[in-house]
RNA sequence: UACCCCAUAGUGUAACGGUAGCACACCAGGUUUUGGUCCUGUUAGUCGAGGUUCGAAUCCUUGUGGGGUAACCA
């Protein structure tokens, strides 16, 4: 977050610079972020804290938190409460916390407002006529056979609608703009409707509830945010969050939209998300499939990977789609500094060293972080069983396979090296162990006579492993672009049945027992693990695979 | 077939009328007690057609392609 300074400006900070340049609003700089708190955010929010908040602190202004609430048929306080920790957990603090519901107040008298200037009225068509009103594309719309009412009228029948007399859906107050209008959102939007709902943070006190265009940028007004940013699908509402503010005579907002993240493999949609949470298809809002905040939280991401991610893929008006590895790489080049290395063996094969004195162990000394001296070494037990990863082990194996095979010589990471003499199989022809012999002479991973091995494999002792279940975490979506998957009920087809595995009986070295959630732990040659925060007991730890190392390996063998 | 927006290597992004760069991916080497990391190199791009200009990725016109907008959602 240091070279902020040096990188290039994307177009919504080149405005904000020249704005400051300008002497606009006095140089002063104040954004938002305006989450509707109907679910839980996700990472393509937190494109948008960056963006907002990181412009805030990059040009000495400010950014308030402010809840869009005025929905009350969707929103709930726990969406509140989360949203607030995961903004904080991303690394951001907000100058202010607004709701839009404290400004309902406002909102209404300057409802009535326009009413007196002319320029809203009472309409009490139906939905369908409404919506049959509005004409299409290439059809204006027609007036309302209400939209001549007097003021009196509509002042008269307005109040009565928020003094709770009429029942929903019976009248609504619409702006009157032009109904032959192109933009189909001046074709008299509707301002308010009657909703007699419980609202989280007003309860029963009101029965009519704003509409998004009325209250959002007359919300920013009231803030004097002086650059309201927001995602491309707004930008036809701009004439009339616009014409709001100018027939208002209030404070001049200025709307800036930018693309929306899209990421491979990854569902962005709160709708589906919430299905997928209600449906039970993953565990909560924060199962580490999920490409929310708090999923990738459990899954083991960092903040710092999460924002230096959206630097790197910048802020433009293309709608494009960003390759999940660009997330992942982001997160690898962190942890590859940060995390400290463990083994750990998911597929056990075991392994007996049939030269290794019974009844003996001994400790030997393994790297924590090779990138990293300071992080020293720690002692790892060492015996005559031992366990290796069975994709370690080849019968069969051809030239370019470094590891082990019957008569072949590997490396023991930090250990000795060791020859396969013997396959052992049971009745049916599985391998059930290897008999190995090990040299003495070859601790810690050197020969003294010279001899290479092109090898290195983990391995833990089988007396002294930790027994217990590591999950294995994939792409939730099998196709590559969610914007491939046909709308309806059968999206959920689109969904990778492999995105869990979960293992059982895998053998982890001792030292592990002390890890807890949200430490990454690189397990050597698999990829960066973390201890799972719901799943996980004192006595044995759950892991969760994060991401896995890059494995030039099977991709190359797999051709 | 209305209105608005967008188009630069595979992907994402720079170049503000003056040498088309960067990152990731890919491919090929090198180093390596992680087939990781790191280092070096290669491949690869201005959607098409006109116009303005000494000079266009950039400005204009037009075509093509993609996206958005027609909820009493935000």
């Amino acid at each position: 977050m240091s070279d902020d300074t040096e990188s290039k400006l994307d177009f919504i900070r080149q405005i904000v610079a020249d704005d400051i340049a300008a002497g606009t609003h006095g140089g002063r700089v104040q954004t938002r972020f305006p989450p509707e708190p109907n679910g839980y955010l996700h990472i393509g929010h937190a494109k948008s804290i960056c963006l907002n908040f990181g412009i805030a602190k990059e040009f000495g202004g400010k950014c308030n938190l402010r809840f869009d609430d005025t929905n009350p048929q969707k929103e709930d306080v726990e969406y509140v409460e989360s949203i607030q920790e995961d903004i904080r957990w991303l690394g951001f603090d907000w100058d202010e916390l607004h709701f839009a519901s404290d400004y309902f107040p406002q909102l209404y008298e300057w409802a009535c407002d326009l009413i007196r200037k002319g320029l809203a009225y009472v309409d009490s068509q139906t939905t369908e006529e409404i919506r049959a009103g509005r004409g299409t594309a290439t059809v204006p719309g027609t007036e309302s056979p209400y939209r001549s009412r007097t003021v009196e009228e509509n002042l008269d029948l307005f109040a009565r609608m928020k003094a709770g007399e009429f029942e929903d859906g019976a009248h609504v107050l619409r702006a009157k703009v032009d109904m032959a209008s192109p933009h189909l959102i001046m074709r008299d939007p509707l301002l308010y409707r009657i909703r007699h709902a419980h609202h989280h943070r007003t309860g029963d006190d009101w029965c009519i509830y704003p509409m998004y265009d009325y209250a959002h940028g007359q919300s920013d007004s009231l803030e004097e945010i002086t650059h309201s940013i927001c995602t491309l699908e707004f930008e036809t509402h701009r004439p009339l969050y616009d014409w709001f503010i100018e027939q208002l005579g209030i404070f001049k907002s200025r709307q800036y939209e930018f693309a929306r993240l899209n990421l491979t493999h990854c569902l962005m949609s709160k709708r589906k998300l919430l299905e997928l949470v209600n449906a039970g298809v993953v565990d909560g809002w924060d199962d580490p499939r999920m490409p929310t905040i708090c999923g990738f939280r459990r899954r083991g991401y960092t903040a710092s990977s999460i924002r230096s991610f959206c630097k790197e893929i910048g802020v433009t008006r293309f709608n494009g789609l960003t390759d999940m590895v660009v997330l992942e790489n982001s997160l690898r080049h962190e942890l590859n500094q940060t995390a400290e290395r463990r083994m750990a063996v998911l597929n056990p094969l075991k392994v007996v060293l049939t030269n290794y004195p019974e009844g003996q162990s001994e400790l030997l000394d393994a790297v924590n972080n090779p990138e990293d001296e300071s992080k020293g070494t720690r002692q790892v037990p060492f015996g005559r069983e031992l366990y290796i990863e069975r994709d370690d082990f080849l019968e069969d194996a051809p030239k370019k396979f470094f590891r082990l095979a019957p008569g072949r010589e590997v490396r023991l990471r930090w250990g000795y090296f060791i020859r396969c003499d013997e396959v052992i199989k049971d009745a049916d022809g599985n391998i059930t162990e290897l008999h190995c012999s090990y040299d003495p002479e070859t601790k810690g991973g050197h020969a003294p006579d010279g001899r290479k091995v092109k090898g290195t494999i983990h391995w833990v002792s089988a007396e002294h492993a930790i027994n217990t279940t590591v999950r294995l975490y994939d792409y939730l979506l099998a196709v590559e672009n969610p914007a491939d998957i046909p709308e309806g009920d059968n999206w959920r087809d689109a969904l990778n049945p492999e995105s869990l595995v979960e293992l059982q009986d895998c053998k982890l070295e001792p030292s592990l027992k002390d890890a807890v959630p949200g430490e990454a732990i690189q397990f050597e040659r698999l990829g960066y693990f973390v201890v799972d925060s719901k799943a996980s007991s004192p006595e044995q730890p759950v892991f969760n695979r994060t991401v896995t190392l890059k494995d030039s390996w099977t991709k190359k063998s797999s051709q």
